[in-house]
DNA sequence: CACTCCCGCCAATTA
DNA sequence: TAATTGGCGGGAGTG
């Protein structure tokens, strides 16, 4: 009788069910079944019936260290399935009726709860995307499977994948490192670099290869001899790889894993069948290739498949060929990373420029990003780099059995590397500042201020994707549309994307007089040089004090420089974007008394395309080329946003501006002096757009008093996931920071998540699309007029400050708004703001991503020390002279 | 039956 | 030597 009543109680699967059950309950188990009573007595274990239960109960009752370890893992179980609290009764009750079985199904976890795929969200659920730079999450390993409530074993196929594509490293034993993703992106770009090499033609020519034998054996042939696997699997492993790489390690899952990723990235369907999958990556014995020996993989392919599903990268598909239907799974991550080698290539050559320290700096912050020691593969990748040689010295250091111990070195990598480029920035800021003043008096003297955006890469991520060249590009651009802002506002406005084309139709709201910057959004904008209130009659003066606050807010720039020229320079982008970014709430927070304006003068306008010089106005657009060409290298990487950049609207604006003032023929400059003087108060904007397609955030700084001339770094950094950002200066003190949701579109190679900024997290997440976009404004206010004219009067030009909630403002100064009122357009931000402040950042906002959008800006504002101090010190210093000084303490 | 993929043994590595 | 990692493949669950 009990044999039978058994079977139907717990079917098959109760085993597992039973554990948990029994871990509550040892003591249950005879009760659920009074009549098995042998088996369940004895055991604890509930899996009886299958042989392997049987057999674990054997091994149970020899270990104790396994009984132990099944009662762990009931007592974990609950939190999994929490469904199944009722379990034990229900168990209790089963014992009775059939209804049994189906309340053990309900309990019975099934295997899909304990599917890897699940428990891998779990896992990632418990850190953030995004991390802010400065907290280092590290993992243990012991206790998340315990939290998890499963056993280790599955933690690591869960953490191997991860540690392939760098969201986390080994930090020592039972440790890890949690990264988020960050450096996805750059780690993307790495592998599909790497898997051109490698699987090249391949892949691209035979999406669909239905003779996976046949052309396999080629692909073999062909992927082996081009590039040996291992070097790019090694990526991952670097250098050292060598010895203990060998063996068990080339067959590990994270080298499977990333070639599996790599097949993804360079497939131009982006779908890859598990089978093809399998074949390709058995490689080695390639002729071998016995069938257990494709299950094998195939089944090791699944585990890597439900992690990276779980990351959203991938998910399953069946592709019908020929045969019938195959099991498949479709890359659904970021798309292609456009610069990818380019941009790399690129980048090195900015990195040149750079002092030999600075470059070193930059070299091991990029190694840092990476995390690891792939930079010999990348130097391989990327033969052209300059930086090789550093980045070997730095793979070689760690030569440590992992790389984690880079990584932890890699914070500081990037402390370093952070301060390097500010002083680069400084640097390149001061040759800036003499461009720009040189400009300026061409032009007219009254460009406004210099107040430099600049962003931040924040992380060596960033750095590694640099995307220098769009901001070479941009630079150039730049110059020439000051000659001509309108003719270039025109073009920018083209060339943006259709984020521009967005923000153009809220142009008008937006600008009306005004005229905007647009950057690529990098992941951190760093504003130099001094705001200049249109209040204050004079730029120069008002760009001081703009400066002072403006550097405060971004902290970049040092005070003086901030002034005019200063500030220009002050591009550097020390601190990481989400550094930046904060601070640029902290400033609106603390200094929302200054304003912070963002003069864009017309130059920004016709930097358009040359995103980086955005920032400044005429003038600081200048400083940008001039810095950009320079500096290139280092502070440059931003590049990626000059492209990024589109002065789109800000052209637009600018040329309304202009238009609405008659006289400047000049570029924007003008209309930033015209500004300045006429509308004191009209609020200029930067408007940063983020690289298409990722979630790199726009900024839009308007500056209505003051013209401070912006410098704006572009930085390839990643972007943020906030899309758009705009400030304005309102007259003064508060800066509101509007983001506007950037596009979904994953246009850009920008890696989703790059942005460090903790932010970012929320939005990002979901790839890159985020659109939510994020409202910052120190004080509250934000330029009213802002928001008011974007969707309506964009001319009104002065409404000085927005309200923003006053809530969202102070407290977190920076409020997301769900894309869809903001999304896009400037113009909807305007709008947001004028519902008024307040109400548009809860609205949109969503719970979740409030609380951790705020977190972020606020930890990285209220949080960031320095940015506080800022606050006090703000006007005395520019926070770009804080950063440094600390920066310098520290990495010094 | 094919597809998935959980489970955990046990060897390789590491501490 | 003990503990940690992680390759590996049996075989269970699912459709």
């Amino acid at each position: 009788e009990n044999i039978f009543d058994r079977p139907r109680m717990a079917p098959k699967t109760p085993i597992k069910n039973e554990p948990i059950d029994l871990s509550k309950q040892k003591g249950c188990t005879p009760e659920r079944n009074p009549i098995t009573p042998v088996k369940i007595i004895d055991r604890p274990q509930p899996d009886p019936w299958t042989p392997t239960a049987n057999l674990k109960i054997l091994v149970s009752a020899a270990s104790p260290d396994m009984r132990d370890r099944e009662k762990k893992k009931e007592l974990f179980r609950p939190i999994e399935n929490s469904e199944q609290s009722d379990t034990p009764d229900s168990s209790q009750y089963d014992i009775v009726d059939d209804s049994t079985v189906d309340e053990f199904e309900k309990q019975r976890p099934s295997r899909k709860q304990k599917s890897l795929g699940l428990l891998c969200q779990k896992f990632l659920a418990r850190y953030p995307n995004y991390p802010l730079s400065t907290e280092k999450t590290t993992i243990s390993l012991d206790e998340v499977a315990s939290i998890l409530g499963v056993e280790r074993r599955r933690i690591y196929d869960i953490v191997n994948v991860l540690e392939s594509l760098h969201l986390v490293s080994r930090v020592a034993k039972n440790q890890y490192c949690w990264h988020g993703r960050h450096n996805l992106s750059q780690t993307l770009k790495m592998l599909q670099e790497a898997g051109e090499l490698q699987y090249g033609e391949l892949m691209t020519s035979q999406h669909k290869e239905q003779d996976l034998e046949y052309k396999f054996g080629e692909r073999k042939k062909e992927t082996i001899p081009d590039s040996q696997d291992r070097p790019l699997l090694d990526f991952s492993e670097p250098d050292c790889t060598s010895a203990s790489a060998n063996s068990r390690k080339d067959k590990s899952l994270r080298i499977m894993s990333q070639k599996f990723v790599m097949l993804f990235l360079v497939s131009k369907t982006k779908i890859v069948t598990l089978d093809i999958a399998a074949k390709i990556l058995i490689e080695e014995t390639q002729d071998t290739v016995d069938h257990s020996k494709f299950k094998t993989k195939v089944r090791r392919l699944y585990d890597i498949a439900n992690v990276l599903t779980s990351l959203g990268l991938i998910k399953k598909v069946h592709v019908t060929e020929e045969r019938g239907r195959k099991p498949a799974f479709k890359w659904i991550g970021p798309g292609e990373f456009p610069g990818k080698t380019d941009k790399l290539r690129g980048h090195s050559p900015t990195s040149d420029p750079l002092p030999g320290a600075q470059r070193g700096a930059c070299a091991q912050y990029q190694t840092s990003a990476t995390g690891k020691q792939r930079f010999t593969r990348h130097a391989s990748f990327n033969s052209a780099q300059p930086c090789e040689a550093t980045r070997r010295k730095v793979s070689s250091e760690p030569n440590s059995p992992r790389q984690e111990r880079q990584d932890e070195n890699c914070s500081k990598m990037i402390n370093l590397a952070a301060v390097c480029r500010q002083k680069i920035e400084e640097d390149t800021g001061n040759k800036a500042c003499d461009t720009e003043t040189i400009l300026n008096s061409a032009k007219n003297s009254n460009i406004t201020l210099p107040f430099s955006l600049l962003p931040v890469p924040g992380d060596s991520d960033f750095c590694v994707n640099p995307l220098p060249q769009a901001v070479f590009p941009v630079v150039q651009a730049d110059v020439p549309s000051f000659s001509l802002p309108t003719g270039i506002s025109s073009q920018a406005s083209h060339t943006s994307t259709p984020a521009a084309s967005k923000t153009e139709n809220g142009k008008p709201t937006l600008v009306p007089s005004q005229p905007f910057l647009c950057f690529p959004s990098s992941s951190l904008f760093m504003l130099c040089g001094g705001l200049q209130e249109n209040n204050l009659s004079e730029p120069l003066p008002t760009a001081g004090d703009l400066g002072k606050r403006s550097a405060q807010a971004q902290a970049a720039v040092p005070p003086a420089v901030c002034q005019k020229r200063s500030s220009c320079k002050c591009s550097s982008p020390s601190a990481p974007v989400d550094d930046e970014e904060p601070a640029a709430k902290k400033q609106t927070l603390e200094h929302s008394d200054l304003p912070l304006s963002l003069v864009v003068p017309k130059s920004p306008s016709e930097s358009p395309k040359a995103e980086s010089s955005p920032g400044s106005g005429c003038s600081s657009a200048v400083h940008l080329e001039t810095n950009n060409h320079d500096h290139a290298g280092p502070a440059v990487p931003e590049a990626a946003n000059k492209e990024s950049i589109k002065p789109l609207d800000c052209q637009e604006q600018e040329k309304q501006s202009q238009n609405k003032d008659p006289d400047e023929p000049s570029p924007g400059n003008e209309h930033m002096s015209k500004e300045n003087a006429n509308q004191p108060f009209q609020p200029q904007y930067l408007y940063v757009q983020p690289p298409p397609g990722l979630s790199s955030f726009n900024f839009l700084f308007s500056a209505n008093q003051a013209p401070g001339a912006i410098n704006l770094a572009a930085n390839q950094l990643p972007s943020l996931s906030v899309p758009c950002v705009m400030v304005p200066s309102a007259a003064l003190a508060s800066f509101p920071l509007v983001c506007s949701p950037s596009f979904s579109s994953p246009l850009s190679p920008v890696p989703d998540g790059s942005f460090s900024a903790a932010a970012a997290t929320n939005f990002s997440m979901s790839s890159l699309a985020s659109t939510t976009p994020v409202f910052i404004s120190t004080t509250a206010v934000v330029t009213p007029k802002v928001s008011p004219a974007p969707s309506v009067d964009s001319q009104q030009p002065a409404h000085p400050a927005l309200h923003l909630s006053p809530v969202l403002t102070r407290s977190c100064s920076a409020v997301q708004l769900d894309s869809p009122v903001c999304m896009g357009h400037p113009v909807t931000l305007l709008k947001l703001q004028q519902p008024s402040s307040a109400p548009l950042t809860p609205k949109s906002i969503r719970p979740a991503h409030h609380e951790a959008f705020f977190k972020t800006p606020g930890s990285l504002g209220d949080p960031v020390a320095w940015k506080k101090n800022e606050g006090s010190q703000t006007r005395n210093a520019s926070s770009v002279q804080r950063r440094l000084e600390i920066s310098s303490t520290s990495p010094d």
